[in-house]
DNA sequence: AATACCATGTAAAGAGTTACATGATTGG
DNA sequence: CCAATCATGTAACTCTTTACATGGTATT
């Protein structure tokens, strides 16, 4: 399971509660991968009751109160075994493809509105993307660290982008049948 | 649930027995959507007893005995009304990317060698699919049908042929630190 | 003789989604 | 006043993976 990966790496670079864990996952995080609180939440309890997570309550006054995980040593070494295991490539499961794949069974005009909406969001995350890419890595010389940053984020443009054009050319092609 | 849907599409072009899904997910649905057999057998005992799908034995001398399942009208209905309702992108969810953002953790002569073998899985696949689209989509005009299958296939293309990209990407910016 | 292919499943465990639940504070 | 944000969870359900199970035929 890599949620309890992304987690424990998470949590290495600094410790945080559940609620900025989930936010995580909507930014730098949610570049490849995604969750959802309640997820979150049972996995962080999961964690800590393994040893890999340390867990300190923050009091607040005007707010709830916050839980916030830290790495153990315990944790650190789990993650460093998990990195020396091979992973293979993500499966992929798209249900838009799957869509198209049936487009026999609907009119093109169909097909297209689904492709625009889709473009569209594919557009925005570019576009949130990008502006990360710019106020986040600026700097022309990155450390090793850094670097790696920057390539999740890479990949997440790139992804995006594939899309986009991907969703032009499927448009190109459906025009000539609506 | 989309794997249900991509079984119905799949049947409502050639009817096929939980076997032969299988393989197709291997293939042409497998650009798109992965599913064990386990999981196809349970699902069409599902959707036949749902009535969306007719089940027919075909006997067989030197081998074992298929199930041969067909798309019924229920069946199609259903699946037009599922291509009405919209769906949202697919989430990613990638182990690799959660290993290169976990990289402070280990050596980068670590990840190079695991985006290697990606890259040649990458690669591999990439082959497969240039080597379906000539087979299969030599042909200058494609009818409506045809169209929609070759768009999901172009998608498998510029999927690997984007993951190759930023593979390269990641090893050469990776390659100052090792 | 060993491996791969054909062809079907069951059972248990793990991962993920959806619905429900609470309650104060801040901003428009 | 209404909506969003902060902050944590539980419960039920669905979907996916992994392990187990069987047994003949064809190929190397």
């Amino acid at each position: 399971m890599a949620l309890s990966h992304a987690l424990l790496a998470s949590l290495g670079k600094t410790p945080a509660s559940g609620y900025d864990l989930a936010r995580r996952f909507g930014s730098s995080l949610g570049y490849f991968w995604k969750a959802s609180h309640q997820q979150i939440y049972k996995e962080l309890a999961k964690l800590s009751e393994q040893g890999f997570l340390d867990v300190r309550l923050e009091q607040q006054s005007k707010r709830p109160n916050r839980k916030i995980y830290t790495l153990t040593p315990l944790g650190e070494s789990h993650l460093r075994d998990w990195l020396q295991q091979e992973v293979q490539p993500a499966e992929s499961r798209d249900e838009l493809l799957v869509k198209i794949y049936a487009g026999q069974w609907t009119h093109p005009s169909q097909l297209i509105n689904e492709l625009q909406a889709h473009r569209h969001k594919h557009q925005q995350k570019l576009a949130l993307y990008q502006s990360i890419a710019q106020s986040y890595f600026a700097a022309e010389e990155l450390d090793y660290s850094q670097t790696c940053m920057r390539l999740t984020l890479d990949y997440g443009l790139s992804y995006e982008k594939n899309w986009l054009n991907w969703c032009d050319q499927a448009l190109q092609a459906l025009a000539h049948f609506a």
